[in-house]
DNA sequence: ACTTTAAATTTAATCGATTATATTTTCGAG
DNA sequence: CTCGAAAATATAATCGATTAAATTTAAAGT
């Protein structure tokens, strides 16, 4: 691996010229600056980030530690923060805690231990005790996604209170009275808030709410079969159920549908979070700006990053939007009418697919040329 | 900030010592053992990863390089290869090259200036020089997701010729005769492996292809509109359409149900791809295993770390999967029947969703008590 | 042309750890 | 009790860059 001193020996100047005019600083003059930057191209040097890094006390590299990495809200945050970082010259460590806090710890002591020069955290819980590490060793930290009581650094999410008052009262306007929600783990905090949205627009239309429509789901699977087997056996059952994730939603459709019960023609059905790729849009929900909440957390980093003196702590709450479709039932008469079948009718059959034989693939070639597609044999 | 010289100050012994007890090497004696792990409990110290590998020569870290992260294929790899690198200490790099040869080639400096111990890559395009610079200098090297020709080090991607070709033999063993086939950027090593299994499908049965059948889209709305207008205005359309992307196949699938045709009683329509969190299960598609892909690529990587000595380049191709449903038509009278409406027809209202004021936000607090949830001001 | 000052360049020190070499301590055998 | 080998610890060198201090070279003014 060739160093500077292997640079500066070959054009003959000492190393700190050389690191002149890598860091074009200074005034070099013309003459050994192309000395320099010929040995470069000569010996295909590339610095040392480690080295660098250690001497000039910033790594140009940010950590981004998020619960999940694949899910369409957390991938579309990370593809904005890489995206900015990318054009700052940055470098991103992705760090997915899985929800498990001994995981965070861990990414946090490496956070440290790697010197980055910034974090963009959506913590696993709202305690801010758990970030001190990085406000004792003064880490320009974001938080996103999720509230942290105690924070008085910057802070980016999206509005869910608002968003979930927002749908909620849709589904008032549209005639429904009696509104069940299901909700994901108690102690996230967007999640509360969507709750708390939701007891808001009850509260403002004056319907006493009930405890027995506001449920939980604790597990993987939501176990969306019980949650919806008491909902329908309550003396007055829902007429409109407001799932708080997207993934909620589908399980609570689907056994919604097992149970013959229609969308939204017996049940309205509402969430957060939009499905990817939908190839029928359907649902009705409230949309979080993921890729903005991204772009936005990594400017107030290098806001952070640029002027740590002057600096003053943000807290941004970003609007959400209201996309009203199919199944909140409001727009019948103008949507097109579907019916879903029941899940369980479904048949679906996985067939592993067999290596094709080597004599089957030998004549590729051939087939191949008469498209001026590059022969991809051996595949 | 605390370092190694201070932990042995404090302690009262030498920064090898010190250091010894940090990588538990060697003997140390008890007595001072303790009295080290005492000084770095209590100035809470944590070793400086940059110092570190700048002398021990690795970094720890790997860099992940893939064309994007917001797409269910990309997260799934990303989050393997991600688990796959916490379980044993490493930090991923994460780097996204929107399939942009001057990004990658950025990424592919960095990579090498950062010094990271391995890269997982799933290059721009198959051209293995642009590989070189990693292959010079010894960096442990996985390409994964496409075929790169000429490069002899570790690969690993599905087997999209087979599944092609099972996709396509299982739509001509339902009778049809004109298959056509929507592809995207023709560069793309996958994608033309999937036209080579289209083609060595439709050989294997004697139909002799028609090149007029065979679409490229280049563009990001695969411009399916006017493909589809092409095909349907043949002299003998086709009535089996393969989209060798599941987002070729939602612009497609829009585009035939404008034209009031209806899927898959007048045309079959399969893809590659799962959709993900669907709400109705209903392409016929080749699912590739992504996160076991990145899995195995992570393991692969950490085969080669650990004795490069007696490592051998290894090549493998991942079997996928037929998932037979609705929209290639051969589950007839065994699926439920369901009509898709014209997406021309299907109204979506997006309405920006305003902040509550705060005075109806301030009795939030009452609202939630009697749900046990932390009060969740101020929101 | 000669001094003075500014600019350009170099030598030396440093960042925080690890590794190599040197020194001290420990312990058992004679 | 002493000596020698092995074990434990310490001192010095190093990784590859940047930054500070020192020196040389160039430019400017009289």
């Amino acid at each position: 691996m060739t160093t500077i001193n292997d640079v500066a020996k070959h054009a003959g100047v000492s190393v700190v010229t050389a690191s002149r005019v890598l860091n074009n600083v200074d005034t070099v003059r013309p003459a050994l600056r192309a000395k320099v930057e010929k040995a470069i191209e000569e010996l295909g040097y590339v610095p040392n980030a480690v080295a660098r890094s250690l001497r000039s006390k910033q790594t140009r590299s940010l950590a981004v530690i998020v619960p999940v990495i694949a899910s369409p809200h957390w991938h579309g945050i990370i593809q904005a923060i890489e995206d900015v970082a990318k054009q700052r010259n940055y470098v991103v460590l992705l760090c997915s805690t899985r929800e498990d806090d001994t995981i965070q710890q861990h990414y946090l002591d490496m956070v440290i231990s790697q010197h980055v020069d910034g974090v963009i955290i959506a913590p696993c819980d709202s305690n801010p005790e758990k970030l001190e590490p990085l406000r004792e060793r003064g880490i320009p930290t974001i938080v996103i996604n999720r509230r942290v009581e105690g924070w008085e650094g910057d802070m980016v999410y999206s509005d869910c209170v608002s968003g979930a008052y927002a749908l909620v009262s849709h589904l008032i306007g549209a005639g429904h009275q009696r509104i069940g929600i299901v909700s994901g783990l108690r102690h996230i905090p967007p999640l509360q808030d969507r709750i708390a949205g939701y007891c808001l627009a009850l509260n403002e239309a004056n319907i006493s709410y009930d405890e027995r429509l506001i449920r939980f789901t604790e597990d993987q699977n939501h176990n969306a079969e019980v949650v919806v087997d008491e909902l329908l056996a309550l003396d007055q059952p829902p007429t409109a159920i407001f799932a708080t994730t997207n993934s909620i939603a589908k399980h609570i459709m689907d056994a919604l549908l097992r149970r013959k019960v229609r969308i939204p023609e017996d049940m309205a059905l509402v969430c957060f979070g939009e499905f990817p790729e939908a190839y029928f849009p359907f649902f009705t929900l409230i949309l979080e700006p993921a890729y903005r909440l991204g772009v936005l957390a990594a400017d107030m980093l290098f806001d952070q990053l640029g002027n740590g003196d002057e600096w003053q702590p943000r807290h941004e709450i970003l609007p959400t939007q209201l996309i009203v479709r199919a199944s909140c039932g409001s727009q019948q008469g103008i949507q097109p009418q579907i019916m879903f079948p029941d899940p369980s009718t479904i048949k679906t059959d996985v067939r592993p697919v067999l290596r094709l034989p080597a004599d089957q693939r030998s004549h590729l070639s051939e087939l191949m040329q008469a498209l001026s597609l590059p022969v991809t044999t051996p595949i």
